[in-house]
Formats: structure tokens, sequence, C-alpha cells
DNA sequence: CTGTTAGCGCCTTCAT
DNA sequence: ATGAAGGCGCTAACAG
């Protein structure tokens, strides 16, 4: 039915060793036997068994990539470039087993358990490397979980990467690792790599906020992402930072509405905002998409952007800086460290200090920022 | 080292078939065993080895999704979607088999061999269905070797959807199969089922066409996708269609400029349109994206949209309605369709008849465009 | 309902 | 540089 490697091995004329031997590469084969071995694979359309492969090396070329919401640009860049530097340019003759990893993307939705889920996917398909990406849910025992399986991914083997996560999650996490260092580093850790990539996302936050202060604005609303993740506390937390240097710290609860990461929770979170606080002048959002929805729901209240309401936004997705007006936002080099994340699952380059890396974000001040009427 | 089934086994004092039997849950088993067994495997951390259990059974759980710019948001909806009704709500106690697939997304970067390279990946990983999004690559060799994947793909047993994207690309395609019949539909395909939505991009872009002649309008630039896409073809012809009904046709290929899908394209594409035909009085985009681009370029260039040049759009993404004017553009049900080949590929929805269902396109007009100026 | 027996297709020491 | 042989961990008939 299906050919095998025997097959190949009999029409080369050549034991299944020899065939298994050039199809990996991994071994000196003679020129001519090649040749032979691989004029039979194409003739016979052969296609390697990847589960018979993987069970009787232990090993198998996947790097999975989770992401939050595959909808999201966010996301979607950051999966897309560290895509790119694992896939590769495939040998040419594909089918043939190269050397090359191909990664795989991994939607949770959000959802814990799809998260565990994806994981012991993963883990079961002996996965080469494991990239989390974007912020990380904050039950103690969820993250308790995804930390126990990410040990195991890393002793199995795996490394495992965070690209804008914090490490915290990790087994053992900062508070209680080696200064400094990440538990997949310790010795014992064999070739195990865990790094993580952080956004800077309070910092982004609280300089954003200040702009909004400094513009003289005090009456600040904003519209936060779900209450349980990583991301979403620290961004607010810089605000508030931000708000508490300049005496309004009181007023954040007041004005801060929870919802998701879409345009819709930001079009509702901001109607309710006008509601609590019909003098608003500003409203940051948790990211650009959901400052879109506050846009819309501004303009459907008649105030105009930005000589009524300012708004402002988070990530710099590549429509921001298309919108009218153009987006204040905080831009995150998303494909830069979604890249950097790759080449760190592929173990092609060193893992930074420490196995953490902090990524910086930048303050983009556009058009939708002004100081406030009078 | 790595607990094994026959440690769970020993361990629950049953045979390794049992344990077997209790994780697939494909067979009666006592409740008492059930318990005992299960609690072998949380106390031993135990974790499947999906090689081994694909080897075995011949078969795995993943559906791979193919999208072609996993950053694109277009992609991401269809694949969010599909993945909905893929992933479902897990087991509880997640590690353990459970009947549910899996959904991976691939990344193919519009890249061909990158197509056949995930493809033979997913072959190789005994892929329970694949789902194809997104417009095709026009080249004859890679269609064909696409074909041939796909219907090696389907009576190893896969399920194949293709999900915006024509079926032509099939063994034997429309062209040669039976009337109204895909071949995996074929007797003798066994259980596989091939199934293709596609989308009406030809209908809708004459209809967006179509709106803006009616509006007035005689000299349309047209910013396309790159040439070798299915999708830019078809949207072209229908702008072409509409043009050359209106009497226009001569003058649609000295105003089309082509390029990738994204926003970079439509501003460089829309700077050229103008160089070309500075009395332009309106710019129909490839899609949402490329339209955003267009929209910078003219404004830097100091047209008012849409007093000055109107602008349209593709595929309606989330964004469009929030642009300021907002986007008129065609609306595709992204998601409904996604959703959609999700079930299909789960066997839990009927393929259409004949295999090929066609998903309409709804022209949304907004903002972005009215009557010429005069 | 449960245990026994064979492989699934490949990789990997060992020899040669 | 190549062949021979064993086993990776699991599932799928069979018996009982």
């Amino acid at each position: 039915m299906t050919v095998t490697l025997a097959d190949v091995a009999a029409r080369a004329q050549v034991s299944p060793a020899t065939v298994s031997r050039v199809l990996n590469g991994n071994y000196p084969v003679a020129a001519a036997t090649r040749e032979r071995v691989l004029r039979a694979v194409d003739d016979l359309d052969y296609v390697l068994n990847g589960p018979a492969s993987s069970l009787a090396a232990a090993t198998s070329d996947l790097v999975g990539i989770l992401v939050n919401d595959i909808a999201d640009p966010f996301f979607g860049i950051m999966a897309g470039a560290a895509q790119s530097q694992i896939g590769g340019s495939e040998a040419p003759g594909a089918g043939r087993a190269g050397g090359e990893k191909l990664a795989i993307v991994c939607n949770t939705g959000g959802s814990p358990e799809r998260e565990l889920t994806y994981l012991t996917l993963l883990q079961r398909q002996r996965a080469a490397a494991v990239i989390l990406t974007g912020g990380a849910i904050e039950d103690p025992d969820h993250s308790a979980a995804v930390a126990a399986k990410l040990a195991k991914l890393a002793d199995g083997g795996a490394r495992v990467v965070l690209c804008g996560r914090p490490p915290l999650a990790l087994p053992g996490g900062l508070a209680e690792g080696l200064p400094g260092t990440l538990p997949g580093a310790l010795p014992g850790g064999g070739d195990a790599v865990v790094a993580a990539l952080t956004f800077d996302n309070r910092g982004g936050a609280r300089r954003l906020t200040e702009h909004l202060l400094e513009l003289g604005h005090r009456r600040i609303g904003y519209v936060a992402g779900p209450v349980e993740r990583t991301t979403t506390r620290h961004r607010l937390e810089g605000h508030q930072e931000a708000m508490g240097a300049a005496g309004l710290g009181d007023a954040v609860e007041h004005l801060t509405v929870h919802g998701p990461y879409d345009r819709r929770s930001g079009y509702d979170a901001t109607l309710e905002l006008l509601r609590r606080e019909p003098e608003l002048t500003a409203v940051v959002a948790a990211n650009d998409t959901v400052a879109l929805g506050a846009c819309a729901a501004l303009r459907e209240r008649g105030r105009s952007i930005p000589d009524d309401v300012s708004v402002a936004g988070f990530d710099d997705l590549p429509f921001s800086a298309d919108t009218m007006p153009a987006l204040t936002t905080v831009r995150l080099p998303l494909y830069e460290a979604g890249a950097r994340a790759g080449r760190l699952a592929m173990g092609r380059e060193a893992a930074p200090p420490g196995g953490i890396a902090s990524v910086p974000a930048e303050l983009m001040v556009r058009g939708s920022t002004a100081a406030p009427r009078g």
C-alpha cells in the first residue's frame, strides 16, 4: 500500500539503513549510492513516515508557536517572524528529511485548557522547541501547570522561549530561581535552553500616560484588557504609576474598564467611560484595536479626535499609522522580537544574560492626541 | 527515564492494552479499572507518546491549516474560525488522548516550496485533515505538484478542504473531473472527502467597480495583488468586466499596478497611478490593507477622500469600518467560511453538492467613495 | 471486559 | 562505506 523505506532500499539495491542515512544526511554515504537511493525515492514517490521516524529517533523537527489569538496581528506578526527564522529555505527536493525544522502555530484562543492541551501535544510530538507568545494568564493553578509542562518539555530536550511574556510562569520563576538564571539554564538541564523576551509594557504605558498628562489632560479614561492577563496588568500598572505621580492615582479605578482585546470592547468600554465621566478628555486603550473601537464610540457621541478627546493605543500595529488622525501609540518591535525568539528556539542565537531580555517600548506620538480644549 | 504505557500498566496492575483502551476511550472498560488506570496515569504523570501512537494506529489527530500570511488578519480570521470547530472544548484532564483533534496552522508565507513542504509534513504526520486557505499560486508546475500531494493526502484518508481557493488546483480539477464532482468524492476514494469553498471574488470586484462607475467615476486606478495569485486574477477580472461593460475596458491595463498584499504596496502603487494619471478620481485596492496604504499616499499628495479621490478595498477586515472615512469594500464572510471549512474537515458537515460551494461577497458602501467632483 | 501477541516504519548500535 | 538486527512505545486483532 504505502511505500516504505524498505521498498526504496529494495529498488536502490541497498539496505534500509543506507536509505535512512542518505535521507538524514548525518552520515557518510558514497555519492553514487546516494544518487541511486535518491532516484529510487523519486521513482517511488516515497514519503518518510514521520511518526515512525520520530519514534525511533526520539525527536522531531517540529517547533510549536503558541499564540493567544491568531486573528490578531499582534500575534500574527510575532508568529510569522518567528517562523521565518525556523522554516528557513527548504532544501530542494521537498519530501526528503532535510535538517530543517518546521514551525506550527497553535491558537489557544486565550483558553488555559487549550494552552495546556497544545503544550501536551507538543510534548507528545517530541517538539524540538516551543515558543509562547503574548501575555500569560495569571491564575496560580494554571501558571503552575504551565510551569510544570514547560519544565518537562525543557528537560525532555526542547528549547522553550517566551516572547512577550514574563518569565514568572516558569518553574521556580524569577522569585525562586537562582539570581538571574532560569531553570533551563541550570546545570543538569542538558542542552535545554529556556529564554524569555519580555516587553516593557509597564514602562511604555507609563510614558504614554505621562505624555497625556504633559499635554494637560486630567480626566483620562483607561480601557484595559482582560483582567487575568499579565499584559493587562503591566500596562495598567504603568498607567497607574504615571497617574499616581501626577496626584491622580485615586481617580484611576473609577475610570478603568476591562474587556477583551478587541474592537468591540473598545467601543463598549468607551461608552461606559463617557457615562461615568462625560467630561473625559482622553482615552487610553489597552491596544490599537481597542483604540479603534474607542474612536468609533467617541465619534458616534459627537466627540472629535483629538479636539474633544484624545485617544491612544498600544502595539503600533501596521494600520495605526494610517488611521485618521494617525494613532498615538506605543511601539513594540513585534517582528524583531518574534524573529529573535525564533532564533533562540533554533539555538542560533545565544540566550541573553540570565535568560531574560527586556524588549523596549517606544512612544509614538501622532495626531490622535493633543492638548485638551481650553 | 520517560514513563511509558507499560509503566502505567504495571502500576495499575493491568495490561498495556487496557491502559491504551482507557486512554483512547474507544472501548468498553470497567469503571473501576478505568479509575485505577487514570490514577496511575496521574501519579506517574504519564504523557502519551504521539509518534508511537500514530505509528501504531496509522493516523494522528492533527489537522493542518495552511495560510499564506499569518500576519494578515484575512488569514488569521479564517484560521481561527476553522480551529474553533476543530480544537473543540478539550475533555477535562488534559494529557489524556481524548478523541479531540488538534489544529495546527502552517504559514507558507506565500512560498510555493513551503506550501509543498508543509503538505509533505502533514502527510508524514498522517494528518486527519488539511485545510488550504486563500488564493492559490497559478504556476502550472506548482499546481500540479499541489494537486498530486492533495490526491495522496486524500487517498491516505485525510480530508482535504479548500477555503477561499478555487478547486482548479485539485487533481483532475473541475475541467477534467466528472461534472460537479471532485475527485475525492469519486468511488474508490474511501472515506476521503474533498470539498472547496470558493469566494466570489470576481462578482464582488465587479459590483465594487460598478458602484464606482454608477457614481460617475471614469478614471479608476486599480492596485492589484501579486500577479500569480488566483485571488488577484479573479478580482482583477471582475474589475475588468465592469470596466469593459462601461466601455472603459481599454484603459484598465494602463491604470493597473501589481504588488504584494500589504500596506506598502498600496502606498507605492497609488503614487505610481497618480504619476500615470494625475486626474484619477478613484482607486480600487486589492484588499483593505492595500487600501489603507492607498489612502496614505493620496493624503500625502493632498487629495482628500472621498472629495478628490474615492478609495475602495476588499475583504472588509475589522478595522475597515473604523477608518476615517469608513472604507467602502467588499465583505467576505471570512469567519463563517473558516468555520464551515473546519466543520467539513471534521466531517461534521456534509460536503456541498458537487463538493464546491461558492461563498457570496457583499458590497459594503461606506464613506470612502462618493461621486467625483464637478 | 481484559490479557496476549504481533507488528507499525524507522533509526542505530554493532559488525563487516 | 555498508549490512544486519533489535527495539522505540503503542495499538489492534485475537483469544479467553
